[in-house]
DNA sequence: CCAGACGTTGTT
DNA sequence: GTCTGG
DNA sequence: CCAGACGTTGTT
DNA sequence: GTCTGG
């Protein structure tokens, strides 16, 4: 889950996240896997929260090369304290990434129909994540990120049995903070509440990972 | 010991 | 069918 | 996630 | 990097 997200209300997202500037300038409507993406996380020396562009679609440090092996965009809450790629990045390198929605798909007589999940509310999701740094000594860094998935609620679970593990807005602190311990990390990934977000039927045009305009987010 | 795998989703 | 790129 | 490409030999 | 299988 969670392989394509939107990100296009851009007007309160350094409020929304205690932000002094954004690395985005333009919506994004229509954000897949291999794009970049917007990443909060702590400055380095604590004061606060930067925002930063990676690469969505995970590479552990030592991989071999970013294309040898999967990128996976998810990583399972079930096990990503013990998994050999991201068990390292969940103990010390968390971060949201913001999305104001994201598709699913159902398949309906062999056609994908897409659906947007946003806040039934609306303002910012804040979704947890996971980074990492790929170096080689040829290249330059390569930040890259994972979302992390949790079962579906009850609003999902017709289309898909997994979702994104969505913060609340209190949580993002303890979240992004390295020195929180592994167990309270984990506590808070939990599918939303059932009545967090609602479904809206939107054009196949986002099916196209290079359609990035309003129609993908636009209700039919 | 070294060599090789390590991850996700969906679909069947 | 399966892998890669977006 | 979906969309699109995927291969060879020989010859230029 | 670290763990597993041979």
């Amino acid at each position: 889950m969670c392989a394509r997200f939107t990100l296009s209300d851009l007007e309160d997202l350094a409020t929304a996240f205690s932000l002094l500037s954004a690395p985005v300038l333009e919506p994004r409507y229509n954000i897949a896997p291999s794009q970049r993406v917007v990443v909060v996380g702590r400055k380095p020396d604590g004061s606060g929260r930067g925002a930063v562009p990676m690469s969505w679609g995970f590479v552990p440090h030592w991989a071999k090369s970013p294309t040898d092996g999967p990128r996976p965009v998810n990583a399972r809450a079930e096990t990503i304290q013990t998994s050999a790629p991201f068990r390292d990045s969940f103990r010390s390198r968390r971060c949201i990434i913001p999305a104001d929605g994201f598709f699913e798909w159902l398949k309906v007589e062999r056609k994908k129909v897409p659906y947007l999940f946003r806040p039934r509310d609306g303002g910012y999701l804040g979704f947890a994540g996971i980074w990492d740094i790929w170096q080689s000594p040829t290249t330059e860094p390569l930040y890259t990120c994972a979302i992390v998935t949790v079962c579906a609620n009850a609003t999902l679970r017709p289309y898909h049995e997994r979702m994104p593990a969505i913060l609340s807005p209190a949580d993002y602190d303890a979240w992004l903070d390295a020195k929180t311990p592994a167990h309270t990390a984990h506590d808070l990934l939990r599918p939303a509440a059932d009545d967090f977000l609602q479904v809206i039927a939107v054009s196949p045009a986002v099916n196209r990972a290079a359609n990035n305009t309003p129609e993908c987010i636009a209700a039919l």
